[in-house]
RNA sequence: UGCCUGGUAGUGUAACGGUAGCACGACUGACUCUGGAUCAGUUAGUCUAGGUUCGAAUCCUAGCCGGGCAGCCA
């Protein structure tokens, strides 16, 4: 990622030693000898998403002369296509102007998080492309030096001890529309707060029985201001500091400090922390520490699908999927299992922008940017998902051809190879119907279609179940002229459709998905009601066995490939087994005769 | 009723006081051994009302509408 001089950056517990000595109004960073962004490509590329501008305009005026961003999440989750964007922004903005991007876990409530999240979020920032190198930070590593901050605010008399409980706590903050009132505690002795503030770590208070305040403003129309929690007693186990502390910080204590720590120049965050940087600006000044400049932006919204960790989590812990890498989640691991590569996440992430402005993404555009780098880069093949079986009768018993089919027309690199042909084949059911609509190219009694790669044939006969009525085989006849797909006589088919030679053919279950919710947005719903009510009872159709073509038989598990007509596909890395391969769909490709029989049905409901 | 914040085609996103552009979608058409891909074209927008200005999406005022905030979550 990083090919310039590295940056001397600052490590846990080894805070820049200018931070300190700034001032702390301008907050002038430690200097570095980065060379400032390139002018000239802000000009001649003159649209700068609203960040940019901001980053540029700071280097101009010299309020910073370098970038440094980072990549702060939680580890009480996995994460998901909203953080990529967040990712693909924080690491991009850090190489776009040359300089360098943490990845630091805010690790503050101990009770929410784990170490399996750590190592999941750090995959999938790596599958995503980037690269931390040797700055993975962790606010926990920040927790003693939190600490003495804080001590210091006790000392300045900028923070107390207050012996309220969280009920009392909220009723003494006020309302929306009215003052706090100060709380009882609020105005001890400098001593009695750094004594029980000592006791407190030193676990002599049970959970939630003290805390330690900001004494600031309880009066502030800024709620965040009305003596925020500085630290809380949580008697917990945490992933990496173990049993050491009883007492931990807030985020709001722990994050813009973090960022000082860490000379952060640019702290990009979500729209929901605005109200926070008042807070953070106040202990930073308080501190008299390094000011890094927050900017916040809207976070990503998909339609069909939902963002909340929490709600996340609840799919999962209830089963509605099968684990956070479920196919149908938004997670990253999700994606990935469904078929996704990291470039066409990138380029959504790109394609998206960035903006203060609420807005939601149509899930069409997530599924054009894998359709549009799969397209490119995806072997085809032929697979028959809904299998209608074919005997063309004027063909030879024992006879196969080996078929010469191309790989990839998009890149022909890709080479060719040979596909069996015999006397009877697979083809789509959808490919056939006894009573053909108008613009329907495909096969019916007595019409004639191209078999991919292979001849025409004509559908002579359409066997049924007697019980049932349903088309169970066709008889058809192929014109042996026009093998290679061309009639030497010149007349023209309108249709080609795909197959799969019968007695060759590999067995692979196909896992279809669609949507996980049903409703664009699932989170809008009614008084009483639930976005479990708006869960796709079909975002998952498991086909068990599909005839493909046997060349699949060498297929890997995460190999993606596109069945012709069809969409594209990724063998599955958690079910697949050789010989028995299983495919999810990534994605259909784009059908337009799908849209014209919908034009066709809704005309004739008007 | 408080504070913060935002409003540009259907959806996103540019235009930095000087011709409202781009992408996706939708709709046409061309091409095609994938009804894929590709190519060409059409469609449609500055929340409202005032003001400043030769000129306003951009600056000012008022209003309207949306989002966020009352965890010892992040």
């Amino acid at each position: 990622m990083s090919d310039h001089p590295s940056e001397p950056t600052s490590g846990p517990g080894n805070p820049r030693d200018t931070a300190a000595g700034a001032s702390p109004s301008k907050g002038s960073p430690p200097a570095s000898r980065h060379d400032p962004p390139q002018d000239d490509e802000a000009k001649t590329k003159p649209s700068l998403n609203f960040i940019e501008q901001i980053i540029v305009d700071d280097l101009q005026s010299g309020r910073f002369d370098r970038v440094h961003t980072r990549f702060p999440p939680e580890p009480n989750g996995y994460l998901h296509i909203g953080h990529a964007k967040s990712i693909v922004l924080n690491f991009t903005l850090a190489e776009k102007f040359n300089g360098l991007c943490n990845l630091r876990f805010d690790d503050t409530n101990p009770t929410k998080e784990e170490e399996e999240y750590v190592r999941a979020i750090k995959e999938d920032v790596r599958w995503l492309g980037f690269d931390w190198e040797d700055r993975e930070f962790y606010a926990s590593d920040y927790f003693e030096q939190l600490y003495e901050w804080a001590v210091l605010l006790i000392k300045k008399g900028k923070a107390y001890v207050c012996d309220l409980s969280p009920e009392e706590i909220r009723e003494y903050r006020g309302t929306l529309t009215e003052p706090g009132k100060d709380s009882p505690y609020r105005n001890r002795s400098v001593e009695e707060n750094l004594d029980l503030f000592e006791r407190m770590r030193r676990g002599e208070f049970p959970d939630g029985s003290r805390t330690l305040r900001a004494k600031i403003d309880m009066r502030s129309p800024n709620l965040n201001l009305r003596d925020p929690v500085m630290y809380r007693v949580l008697h917990a186990r945490h992933h990496r500091t173990g049993d050491r502390w009883c007492i931990y910080p807030t985020y709001d204590f722990t994050h813009g400090q973090s960022d000082s720590i860490e000379g952060i120049t640019h702290s990009i965050c979500t729209l929901e922390f605005e109200n926070h940087r008042p807070l953070y600006d106040w202990y930073l000044d308080q501190l008299e520490i390094y000011h890094p400049r927050q900017i916040e932006f809207a976070r990503l919204n998909l339609t069909y699908t939902v963002m909340s960790k929490r709600i996340l989590l609840e799919l999962v812990r209830e089963k509605h999927v099968d684990g956070w890498d479920d196919p149908r989640m938004p997670t990253i691991c999700g994606l990935r299992r469904r078929g996704y590569t990291p470039e066409a996440i990138r380029n959504f992430c790109a394609t998206i922008g960035v903006a203060k402005f609420d807005s939601t993404i149509d899930m069409v555009v997530l599924e054009n940017a894998i359709r549009e780098d799969l397209n490119r880069r995806a072997p085809r093949v032929m697979g028959v998902l809904r299998p209608l079986k074919v005997v063309i009768e004027n063909y030879p018993e024992d006879r196969v051809e080996e078929l010469e089919a191309i790989n990839n027309p998009e890149d022909p690199s890709a080479g060719r190879r040979k596909v069996p042909f015999s006397r009877e084949l697979y083809i789509e059911r959808d490919d056939f119907r006894e009573d053909p609509p108008k613009k329907f190219y495909r096969l019916a009694p007595g019409r004639e279609v191209r078999l991919r790669y292979a001849y025409f044939i004509r559908c002579e006969q359409v066997i049924k179940d007697e019980q049932t009525g349903e088309v169970i085989e066709l008889r058809c006849s192929y014109d042996p002229a026009t093998l290679g797909g061309k009639a030497p006589d010149g007349r023209k088919v309108k249709g080609t459709i795909h197959w799969v030679s019968a007695p060759h053919a590999l067995r692979a279950e196909v896992r279809l998905y669609d949507h996980l919710f049903s409703k664009p947005n699932p989170l809008d719903v009614p008084d009483g009601g639930s976005y479990l009510d708006y869960l796709n009872p079909n975002s998952l159709e498991v086909l068990p066995d599909c005839p493909v073509e046997p060349s699949l038989s060498q297929a890997q598990p995460g190999d993606r490939y596109q069945f012709e007509r069809l969409g594209y596909f990724c063998v599955d890395t958690r079910d697949s087994a050789p010989g028995k391969p299983v495919f999810n769909r990534v994605v259909t490709l784009r059908d337009t005769w799908a849209k014209i029989e919908r034009q066709q049905k809704g005309n004739a409901r008007r």
